[in-house]
DNA sequence: CATGAATGAGGTTTCATTCAT
DNA sequence: TATGAATGAAACCTCATTCAT
């Protein structure tokens, strides 16, 4: 007999024995396992336990439920990507457009690639665990990321329009995906990233000349 | 599905497979609903079938088991939005590149925003039915497509290779897709096919001349 | 992964088919059964199904929850003594006061010894399951059928405060309570609605004289 | 938890017996809270712990288990509600039997309301933790205290069958049951007071009358 | 063919209790 | 002694699927 008690999000505790971290580790990590080599349909929490070498009570003590777990999951992954973008957007201000945009690409492609298995398992993930809200969010600060680093840009002739920005990334998210459930062979990689440079540095260009024109 | 005696005039009572395709109808819009309001996590045959009117039983008549309703679904929505794209390559062929990368993107963009809320709702699917798999079918087959067309471009220094248009397409994928969970409002849409466009053209004129250019 | 909608309450359908009525009223007795033997503390759904001869689904089909089984059950107990209370009230108006008191008592001791077994048993699910609430509604509405018959009593001076009624209510329902738990052996049984009939009966007499004088 | 320092003055370091009765008073005082806010179905050991400001192996190193907290719980409560009980029959020998009873009723309401929280928190445990058992054992030591007292009243024709006490009793903790659960008011209080004098007086004296005239 | 009652394996979550630190 | 992480049996509940009517 259960009272529905509003869902708890995020962690419930955070570790203070020296123990608990591992614990919580072994937990993410098997995760990502099972959600590799069974599916998303069939990722338990038992088998999530089982794989870690702990018991369910175990994981129940760090996260709430199994939308927490999958969550913390999502999360951590968009955050090292958002920041890998944040940091090259930071860092290329005041460059030529075309570097800009070969760091931010490649620091995109390089984070999204540091952990394919993880990358691919998280699309299995984002639809039911809130995709939509957690991508909206770092979308939107990505695109904050690029739009102040663009401003800085000493050869282009107009800032281009948010929307601009928020396609150019979105396309860049869809071609990464699409490799990553291609196999990601290095090869691929490799062409992904001179790809994306070029896609984006001529999108950009596009629109920057395009909006120009149609202010004129 | 047995034939019955040849009616005299018209149909004596509803064709056994007009009924049937009603059903089928019902089930699918049904599945949409459900899928909608409730998410992939909580997408019971029972709720289908209740939303759809009918009975469990008469939806196991039709499909053997909930997943391959689920893929029927995707199959068939992948297969109209290949069939637009298909048919828009077939009838640019010898046209400018920009008018037929144009004429693609409207109809890409057109097929997926016909009924935004299957979509949408497709996108909570892919991930558990053979997602990857069908994707890759259907990209594979759409990227052919292209390629044929693209190859008659009177207009074109030398033909890109393949991985860029695939990639122009898993870019056109994953614009789309944002914009859809985005909640698609007309302008949305309006300046997403502009855009779309603008993108694809100075891609593919890009990786035309660098492509030119790497190799001499 | 479950989405915690608001538990529902009451039972979920009503049964359509024969065998289903069959059904509902095995579970019913099965859950009286297993709370006699086991205690409410041991009382699982799982163990109520098995004893029914049914599955645990088939039990969920009927009640969506624990608690709605339970509430049932003592729903159905209580409303049945309620009835007993108002049909005795009824039949009595106009009747002296002792023989409307000793009417009223033996039905009541009536309806609770019908099952003793049940009458028990509910004492133990009453703290759980919104007891208090359920007990203030039928308390009401004894009280309010007491007061009804007692106005018509020819043979009283001046009529009892409600909080009077309701505590002579309360005083048989404990009266009652301990003989059940001590076993409600038949000559028990005797002396409680023999004794409860002089208790009801002094004590109206003498609340009824006592306020008389009070308000003088 | 180290101790430091020896203090030059008063007691060294808190005695053991001190601090374990004021841990078993605040495990105590814990339960109860929780009890109220939670209900016996949630009453978990580590949210009782945890309200207490102990860790859960504390709790443990004072109850062996759950059951046994519960029960010291409902006994302390008792004992403390048969004192009072015997106290007042210990003090009113020899008195005249309407002022036996006015004390009698009381102090047992008296030592009801002193902590309404607590009496309503009991009503939730007692079905679970041998709550028979443990009423029966005080019920028969309260009928005995009121027995002895009653045989000393100088204006009572004949002493009334043990029945009719044990009845007394159990209306008198039905009717304050009644009333506590329906929130105990100030109001509510002082007339449960005064009508349970009159309902144990007027019942005590119509069963000497009944039983003298039944032995005549 | 349609219906919907029945099934029961399996999923999520809780919680009394232990024991290494 | 106190702590709190770990345990795992067992509870509640769901849902794909079957089959008698």
């Amino acid at each position: 007999m259960k009272s529905r008690l509003p869902p708890a999000f995020g962690p419930r505790k955070m570790p203070v024995q020296a123990r608990a971290a591992l614990t919580v580790e072994a937990i993410f990590e098997a995760t990502i396992q099972v959600l590799l080599s069974h599916g998303m349909e069939r990722l338990t929490t038992t088998r999530v336990a089982e794989r870690a070498g702990v018991s369910v009570g175990t994981l129940y003590q760090y996260y709430p439920n199994k939308q927490s777990l999958l969550f913390a999951l999502l999360q951590q992954h968009m955050e090292s990507v958002l920041g890998a973008v944040e940091t090259a957007c930071e860092q290329s201000r005041g460059a030529p457009l075309a570097e800009m945009l070969r760091n931010v690409v490649e620091q995109f492609v390089d984070a999204k690639m540091r952990r394919p298995d993880i990358s691919t398992a998280l699309y299995r993930i984002s639809a039911d665990v809130d995709g939509p809200a957690l991508l909206k969010r770092t979308g939107e600060r990505s695109r904050k990321a690029l739009e102040r680093m663009i401003k800085t840009a000493p050869d282009l002739p107009s800032a281009p329009e948010p929307f601009a920005i928020a396609m150019m990334y979105s396309a860049m998210a869809g071609a990464t995906r699409s490799v990553l459930e291609a196999g990601a062979s290095p090869t691929m990689v490799r062409k992904l990233r001179e790809h994306l440079v070029v896609l984006c540095q001529s999108y950009m260009a596009s629109v920057s000349q395009w909006r120009v024109s149609a202010e004129r």
